[in-house]
DNA sequence: TCTATTTGTTAGTTTCGTCTAACAGAAATA
DNA sequence: TATTTCTGTTAGACGAAACTAACAAATAGA
């Protein structure tokens, strides 16, 4: 239940990966090595390599050279792809500072499904490949949320009382934008206006079956579709 | 170490979740509910309960109905949040199984940074904004690796022993090609021919460091990018 | 009202993964 | 050779999170 793949733990995951990526560059990986770039005390690794043992990932014997078997190598090489993948997302893709990148490919690659690993190595050709993609991705994410073509886009603000929009984007500032979505305010979610902001009573949507409040300023910042204004509303519905 | 974010284990934050669903349906959240939700043994439900309420993130008395606190309440909700950012990552984006992509975003989803999720939901708006970045995705993801322009791209059989390239994608049927990227071949390692195919003896090239045998076919079906093939590579060195 | 069922809690166990402190073997040095 | 230092292992503890089994409270039915 903790790793998604295999019947092995994530901790035991990292232990892999780590005696891979020192045997990619070292020769030979001792207790000590894994401790060090694991940050870990070295009474804990000797336990993790017996777990490893048993489960025939790694060969090991008492106050000796560690060494991956077949199977261990097969494991640990799939756990570095899918931390490669992930954390050049974050990084190439998304633009996250590389050290944050790390951590977070480091706690999420033992989750990476097979198919996502396949189709985000899809991703990765395709975006190497095309440079139209590459432009698209810096001008989306280098200018501002985008005016968008005028088409039913409105205010939340503008939304009919009891009416339900499809949130298009946020027009707001760094902080305000992160709280925004901390609070569930992202594309594609549903809204619903259950109170106008009058003069000074604030404004309340209701998202996720919550209602929330909203200072008139904030919700102005909110962009939405609203859903079917006025044509027939009886096919999304259910 | 559990949790990128709080001091709270992704445990906990799941409990936090599951009742953050059941109250947005539900009026009232019981153990039982979120026993049955989780999946979990209602026994496994209260020590839970007991952690939560010490950290003052639900009003939890014994045999009592469960309520979130205003900061229960905003974990909650930036934790489903991320869980919704993830899983539409994986079935918008990457085109993945909705159950699996279910799955997988929770298991990810503890450890989502506040940058990525900033970044994410960025993604979105600009996704569902731009029809070019749709059909682009659309048509890199449902067409075969694209034939590419013609440039500097060969096939990894035809790398000079010795010298390193950059994989820029996989010409293989979905097996071989998962078999692959399990291997690493993934596009942007870099790999170093170390033996080229002779008539049986097997490929060999060095990937992190690491000798790898491939079948002389399988090696032909990697595209690559040839390092600074002819031209000065003091640049490139390390 | 009394019993049966549902629901929640407690107690006790297990597994995992970490730690510190103490100890044992090996290598290096005097 | 004897001693110090480095390295690895063991023992013992702890916290988190799950489980089963037994018990307690509340609700519903008869």
């Amino acid at each position: 239940m903790t790793s998604a793949v295999n019947d092995i733990t994530g901790s035991l995951e990292d232990y892999l990966e780590t005696i891979y990526r020192i045997l990619g560059r070292s020769s030979v990986a001792r207790v000590r090595d894994i401790a060090e770039e694991m940050e870990v005390s070295p009474a804990s690794v000797t336990p993790a390599m017996k777990r490893l043992a048993e489960k025939q990932l790694i060969r090991y014997s008492k106050r000796n050279y560690i060494d991956l078997t077949e199977k261990g190598l097969f494991v640990a090489r799939r756990t570095m792809t899918r931390h490669n993948l992930l954390s050049r997302f974050f990084t190439e893709i998304l633009g996250i500072d590389p050290e944050q990148a790390e951590s977070e490919a480091c706690s999420m690659e033992h989750f990476l499904s097979e198919d996502s690993m396949e189709r985000l190595a899809a991703f990765f050709e395709f975006h190497a490949a095309s440079p139209e993609l590459q432009d698209l991705l810096n001008a989306g994410f280098t200018s501002c949320p985008e005016p968008e073509n005028g088409n039913d886009l409105t205010k939340l603000t503008n939304l009919e009382p009891g009416c339900t929009g499809t949130i298009a984007s946020l027009n707001a500032g760094r902080k305000l934008r992160g709280q925004l979505i901390d609070s569930g305010f992202i594309q594609g979610s549903r809204v619903t206006l259950i109170r106008p902001g009058d003069d000074d009573l604030p404004f309340i949507v209701n998202l996720d079956g919550y209602d929330q409040q909203l200072p008139t300023l904030t919700a102005e910042s909110i962009l939405v579709h609203p859903d079917s204004e006025l044509t027939g509303e009886d096919d999304n519905e259910k």
